[in-house]
DNA sequence: TGACGAAGTAAACACGCGTCTACTAACTTG
DNA sequence: CAAGTTAGTAGACGCGTGTTTACTTCGTCA
């Protein structure tokens, strides 16, 4: 029987697990470091290699814990542009988003992980978006609603909303919601 | 009279400040060294701190090299949505672009220079951008078109253009066009 | 109870970074 | 030609990085 385990394998993973999703998400791959980890997640900083293998294997697996761009991709086809254009304004006004796309956007220039953001941004979003669109240059047309949800992360991190003119969420979701409308068409 | 001058000053600053925007557009403000600019430039390293003040002031420097978002804002305001296009779209066949530009993309996670990089996206785009726009929420729309057109650079940066579907330049230019049209008007 | 495996720890490793200091050598000026 | 100014150089400084090693402590099972 398994009382209260003060040597807890899983539970010391799974805690640098959920303090390096969150530490990614607001830094950045190349502004976290290991020991900024380990004391976030109040564990050893040697335990995370010994569980991860590596920086690198440790942020991969953080990324793999999402699977599609979550909630969004999932719904009616013709609501697709108003789900989406919902996703990027409530980025647009607060500062929640996804860990999981935030740590994609602030750590796109690492060359060390290049691949691993790669691959997941095709998986996540891009491929099941294109997917989703029929025509010829479904891809393309994927490709492009996908740089305007990155775009708008990058540019949230940079300006307040206020910089930005304080736009009501209505008035965010309705543009947006007709430029995914454009975006996505035949 | 001056003749070939082996100490030039004003020379070793340009092939300095040269190299250094050249690197800061590959490879983003974090992964580039002092040592590779250095070398890069053919100068000592202990020159660039001489003649520029600090890693951070060089980079400044970088981007006061250009003023406005070059050659696009400029022209008949009716052709906006189709210059911008042109602009985002050839960044989509090539890997040419504005090395100012590539700079404040790669580099917009760095805490370090964040100030730097939000002066320069505002004066250079967003505020002129929006200067050329009527209506209510013109910072909105220029906000938009702005996250458009970087997350177009961070895309490109993840993904060939065989990766994206190959898409045909008019293609992807009277999509775009349709797209910034919507962004821009009232 | 005693031995063994595994969770957790502390410290060091080698390296790269931005920066700075002490120095050499080239050009200018009297 | 001699003195002074300054471009250019070599090398070290202190620090932070990801990673690894040697060790201690806890929990379990024969």
């Amino acid at each position: 029987m398994e009382g209260v385990r003060r040597r807890d394998r899983e539970g010391t993973r799974q805690r640098i697990l959920d303090a390096a999703r969150g530490l990614f998400a607001e830094l950045g791959y190349d502004h976290v470091t290991m020991r900024l980890i380990a004391a976030e997640a109040g564990a050893n900083i040697a335990l995370i290699n010994r569980y991860f293998g590596s920086k690198r294997e440790l942020f991969a697996e953080v990324l793999a814990m999402q699977g599609r761009f979550p909630g969004v991709l999932d719904g009616p086809r013709e609501e697709l542009p108003r789900r989406l254009a919902e996703y990027v304004a409530e980025r647009f006004r607060s500062d929640w988003a996804s860990p999981v796309m935030t740590a994609l956007n602030r750590s796109s220039a690492s060359p060390e992980i290049h691949g691993i953001i790669r691959d997941r941004v095709n998986s996540a979003i891009m491929e099941p978006l294109a997917a989703l669109l029929p025509g010829e240059d479904a891809q393309l047309r994927a490709a492009v609603a996908t740089a305007l949800i990155t775009g708008t992360g990058t540019l949230r991190q940079l300006f307040t909303p206020e910089e930005l003119g304080s736009p009501s969420h209505d008035a965010v979701v309705a543009r947006l919601t007709r430029i995914f409308e454009v975006c996505l068409e035949v």
